[in-house]
Parts: C-alpha cells; structure tokens; sequence
DNA sequence: AGATGATCCTGTATGC
DNA sequence: TGCATACAGGATCATC
C-alpha cells in the first residue's frame, strides 16, 4: 500500500511529466472517487485548460498544483496507481478512474480496484490536506516532538503512529518496520517510552523511511511507480510479510499478531513486550 | 477529548 | 474442481 515513501517517489515522477504541462481533456473519471464539494463533472471540466505548477505531497496526500492557483487533491488508498506514459489504444485495464491528457502527449492515469482512492478539487491548494502531524523527514519532526506526540497517551504505540493527525504519512509496513528497528513492542503503552526509546523511535522512523524511498519503495502487490515499475524495498524489510521467517537480528520466528486492529509483524525477542528501557526516564504528563 | 468500531471495496487466499 | 467465505487495510464517520 503507498505509505510516504511509494507516494514520494510517485510525486517525483508525477512532477516531472506535469509541471509546465497544460491539461488538454479529461478523458475520464468516474465519480465515484470524488470527494469534496465540487462534483465529477464540474471537477473535470474545471481542470481542463490548467497549467501544471507542481506536484506536492502532505503524508500520503499528492496535491497536483496549477498555475492558478488551484489544485487537484490525490489520495491513492491501498490499491491505487497513478501513472504517465504514451497515450495507447489498448483498452484501459479494468479500474481505470481517471485518465487526464497532458499538452506534452503524454497521459497521467489513476486505477484503483480497491476504490479506497480519491480525488478532490482544492481551491486553494496551499492550504493542503489540513490537521495532519509533522512530516517525519522534516526537520521539524525530532526526537522531542515525537516525545511530545506520544507523551500521555495510553493508546498503543502502533495506533498513534497510524493515526496521520500524529505523525503523517506513516501506515502499516513502515510502522512495524519502525517499531522493529527501535526494538519496541506495537503493543506498548505510546505514553511508556522513556526517553531513550523515543530516541531510538525517531531515528528508526527516519532511517525507514529513507532507506525506502531510496528504493523507491515497497511493492508488494499493488504499488508501482509511476512508470509501472515495482519498488525495491520489499527484499529488505525487516519483519512485515515475514511471519515464520528468521529475524534478521536474532533468528527468532517473526510472529504475526494483531495490534490497533491491524496485522502486525514483530520480533517477540527482539522487541519484548514489557520492556522499559531500564535507567531510562518515563515520558509522561501533560503535552503541549 | 480521545479512543474504538463499522464502513467502504475487490483481489487473493483459504476452507470445504 | 468449484464455490463460498474470510481477509487485507487508509481514512472517515458514528459511537462509546
């Protein structure tokens, strides 16, 4: 599923083929995937005539900026693709929910069996997709700001990192990666960590992250660039999709389990479940 | 306020 | 072999 580093890496993509392009038709879109107030047709017939300005991304979010100053809002769910390439006369693959024609030739397109995508119309696209936690490869997001984050709370740790009002662009792969890379049981408390255990958390999320988007990504099943070619990440990660499998670490089986009502891969020894940190200093009370 | 659960959706995997 | 069912999950909305 495209979490921040699948995303990235089609923003990337998607720039270069769009920015200084003008869109000359939308061939299609199904309106079924369209949110916001302004409605399939009205949101096709608006983004005709527009000028690419640039491709931008909040968490999982892409936003597809015109001259304008307007913008469209992408969101490629579990399932979606976004790719350019040659308009053809093959016929679409099946799901195809929207198909836009650029001045340059080529064709950007969205296919998402699942359907869990959407598009949307952003009058102001500066604004962005709004009450959404730091970016963690910003150098916003550190190590007492993700204290911050976690500080109180009782709600497992794996829940608070999903939850893109906390920190965006984080989903299920990369969260356990993450927590397994720190040695932090999903399961613990997120109010729990010491400050140690934050530490090492905000490092293992960055260094997750990048490590990915320098492998443009993990392709399990569905993700592909925006070239159609699978991401690279897969043969390197650490536990998600490696239940009964040796850790890497330790040799232990990686068990499958659910937290935060989400399947979920861990190392039992690796990441013990009632580990805290020893010395380490209890992150609690208040935030902000 | 904050956390949990249901919902959407279809391809894939499992069970009988 | 074939059919039916369970399962996967990101974000949103409703309900504790």
């Amino acid at each position: 599923m495209p979490e921040l580093p699948e995303v990235e890496t089609i923003r990337r993509d998607l720039a270069h083929a769009v920015v200084g392009r003008a869109i000359t038709a939308v061939e299609w879109l199904d309106a079924r995937i369209v949110r916001g107030d302004v409605e399939g047709a009205e949101l096709a017939a608006r983004m005709v005539g527009r000028q690419g300005a640039a491709v931008a991304r909040r968490g999982k979010f892409l936003v597809w900026r015109f001259t304008s100053g307007e913008g469209l809002l992408l969101h490629l769910g579990m399932s979606g693709r976004l790719t350019v390439g040659p308009r053809s006369d093959e016929a679409w693959p099946r799901h195809t929910h929207l198909v836009v024609a650029l001045s340059s030739g080529a064709v950007v397109r969205l296919v998402d069996p699942r359907r869990f995508g959407r598009v949307a119309w952003l009058a102001a696209p500066a604004a962005g997709p709004g009450g959404m936690g730091p970016e963690p490869l910003s150098p916003r997001f550190t190590a007492e700001s993700l204290g911050r984050i976690l500080a109180g709370r009782r709600a497992p740790i794996k829940a608070v990192l999903l939850d893109q009002r906390r920190v965006a662009g984080l989903g299920n792969i990369y969260v356990d990666e993450a927590l397994f890379r720190a040695r932090l049981h999903p399961a613990r408390p997120a109010g729990s960590l010491g400050a140690r255990e934050v530490g090492a958390l905000h490092r293992a999320i960055r260094r997750v992250l990048r490590d990915a988007l320098a492998d443009r990504g993990t392709t399990f099943m569905d993700y592909r660039d925006a070239h159609g070619q699978r991401g690279e990440h897969a043969a390197h990660l650490g536990v998600y999709g490696r239940a009964g499998q040796p850790c890497r670490r330790c040799g232990a089986p990686i068990v499958r389990v659910v937290v935060a009502a989400r399947g979920t891969h861990l190392c039992a020894r690796c990441q013990p479940a009632g580990a805290h940190g020893g010395s380490d200093t209890e992150v609690s009370g208040r935030r902000g």
